[in-house]
DNA sequence: GCGTCCAGGTCTACC
DNA sequence: GGTAGACCTGGACGC
């Protein structure tokens, strides 16, 4: 008998807005598919206890998380769920701010904005580097083999992403030949290691009060993390106001939608978005992901 | 099927 | 601080 746990939402959220925010959704250990708005996800091992996989559909304004453990895990698994879906998030100021806005006012209506991430900072540091200088299909092949050759697997079988620990014990040639991490397993190979020895807490990113371009300062003193990645990390963390994090494809939307599909200097478009002010790296995304959701920009869940 | 070229960010060495 | 070249993979392309 599954056990189960129900979440209240803020009045301002998307489930398929914040699920699909982003590529996350379509990397292990979470599965989601928009036909079918149901979320799955593998929280990894903790405190001696085997990983949990759970299941979150929306139910009348409401999140039902279902789950193959313990009901004794229900903090957890809300905790963790509240985290990922950033349901804490305070949006209301970046809300006020678009909704007049002619390209951004669609986000406020539809409750877009908070953009979806892992249990933890480090899942979402390892994949954000397995995103850098590769293809999409690429950093898929990466993140997969990662989960399925080093995660431990829950009771359903699924597997979730690797501790530091598991990805500490292996050697940097195993990234190199096993996950197809290329040049960046080295790297893998020491974050793993600095992660496990506790010489670097990622974690603490989440509640660091420095200010934000130090914050930066530190995120890429990590191998593998350059200025795209640093901003990447910066938005999951909940900092806006860092950089835009342009890669090549934001960079692209941004030609086509703003400048007659002719490249341009990044000094343009940082101008563009200044008017956000602190809210800058949002409004850049959900500005150049709207027409993912164009076909229903109503608030439907 | 094979070889070549290219795109994708970051690192390091150098100026 | 800015720049060039190397890093590695997989897809596209030509033969």
């Amino acid at each position: 008998m599954p056990s189960e746990v129900t979440i209240s939402l803020p009045p301002n959220f998307s489930f398929r807005h914040t699920v699909g925010s982003h590529g996350w959704y379509d990397l292990p250990p979470f599965e989601y598919s928009p036909s079918r708005p149901e979320m799955t996800y593998v929280f990894m091992p903790a405190a001696g206890r085997p990983p949990v996989s759970v299941s979150v559909k929306l139910v009348r304004r409401r999140l039902v998380v279902t789950y193959s453990a313990d009901p004794a895990e229900n903090g957890r698994v809300a905790k963790g769920i509240r985290h990922i879906l950033r349901l804490d998030e305070p949006l209301d100021e970046f809300y006020r701010l678009i909704s007049s806005d002619p390209q951004l006012g669609w986000a406020s209506t539809a409750g877009a904005g908070r953009l979806l991430r892992s249990e933890n900072v480090w899942e979402d540091l390892v994949k954000t580097i397995c995103t850098t200088n590769c293809s999409w299909a690429l950093t898929k092949k990466m993140v997969s083999n990662l989960v399925q050759k080093l995660g431990e697997p829950a009771a359903d079988g699924r597997k979730a992403f690797p501790t530091p620990r598991a990805m500490a014990d292996v050697e940097a040639d195993f990234y190199r030949n096993e996950i197809r991490a290329g040049y960046r397993s080295p790297y893998l190979a020491e974050l793993a290691q600095a992660v496990s020895s506790g010489q670097l807490d990622p974690e603490t990113w989440l509640t660091s009060e420095l200010p934000t371009a130090e914050l930066r300062k530190q995120l890429k003193k990590v191998k593998g993390v350059g200025d795209y990645a640093a901003d990447n990390l910066l938005k999951l963390l909940g900092r806006y106001d860092g950089g835009l994090a342009l890669d090549s494809w934001v960079r692209s939307q941004f030609y086509k939608k703003h400048n007659r599909g002719k490249a341009c200097e990044d000094k343009k478009v940082i101008r563009f978005y200044e008017k956000f002010g602190r809210w800058r790296a949002l409004a850049v995304w959900c500005d150049i992901t709207e027409h993912w959701f164009n076909q229903d920009v109503s608030r439907s869940a």
